[in-house]
DNA sequence: CAATCGTCCTGCGGGC
DNA sequence: TGCCCGCAGGACGATT
């Protein structure tokens, strides 16, 4: 599922490839991503926004199959192709930026651990994982990434914010910086349809320490990993190791 | 304010 | 072998 990382390696690689070419008349003037939605900026200031929920993919110069919903062509003869197995994803032409930057809360990748603890302060009951993929209190974590999270932090998904310690909170704070910053550097997680917008498949998976891992020995003390239900979503950690 | 449920969708794995 | 069932989940709106 596209999240920070994913959304992220697809605006890099983009933003290299089709600044400065032509789109039904309008010039790309740059690529960005907030969030987990992808931004194409054009000249006249309307932006082309997307989001691939669970199956999308942007794929440049792709070839369609049955799961493609849309080609984007350029005046150069190069395409974008968006496929979208579960047609969870969806994509539209709007004139301003403006209150979709708005509707979020700050990048996970830019926020302070003042303004972290400060989030937190705000929503003592909630649960830290419902927290971390809420995107109005920060944006860009999802289910894959939460979880790996705080495992390395050695803190329940399920816990109550307001049970937790400070140094607790600080290595939530961290560790979010250190996990998103290396799986953008592996290109995001592969571990249903995601490939980059070169068609490749992310490197993250194989770094993955619960997520998905129901059942099977944690790397660390060798506990089977369990798995419990957040809403209508899995939380993965380690009995043992997590507090 | 927080949680839950229904909604959108379809490939896939489990069970028989 | 093949068929049916239900799970997976990001985000939003309505409800409790």
């Amino acid at each position: 599922m596209p999240e920070l990382p994913e959304v992220e390696t697809i605006k890099r690689q983009l933003s290299r490839e089709i600044i400065g070419k032509k789109l039904e008349g309008d010039k790309v003037v740059g690529v960005r991503r907030r969030a987990k939605i992808l931004i194409i900026d054009f000249t006249d200031g309307s932006s082309l926004i997307f989001h691939l929920k669970l199956t999308g993919q942007l794929i440049l110069n792709g070839e369609a199959s049955k799961h493609t919903r849309c080609i984007f062509k350029f005046d150069d003869g190069s395409n974008l192709v968006f496929n979208d197995m579960r047609k969870f994803g969806w994509w539209k032409k709007i004139a301003s930026t403006k209150k979709l930057e708005e509707s979020f809360g700050p990048e996970a990748l830019e926020v302070s651990l003042t303004e972290f603890k400060k989030i937190l302060s705000k929503r003592p009951k909630a649960k830290i994982k419902a927290l971390l993929m809420d995107q109005k209190a920060i944006a860009g974590i999802g289910n894959i990434y939460s979880d790996e999270i705080l495992f390395l932090s050695k803190v329940r998904p399920l816990r109550l914010i307001v049970s937790l310690m400070q140094s607790e909170v600080s290595s939530i704070w961290a560790n979010i910086g250190r996990i998103l910053k290396r799986a953008v550097k592996l290109r995001g997680t592969s571990e249903r349809s995601y490939v980059d917008a070169r068609g490749k498949k992310g490197n993250y998976l194989k770094e993955l320490k619960v997520y998905r891992r129901e059942n099977k020995k944690c790397f660390r003390c060798g506990t089977l990993i369990k798995r419990e239900k957040l809403g209508s979503r899995s939380a993965h950690y380690c009995p043992n190791c997590q507090k």
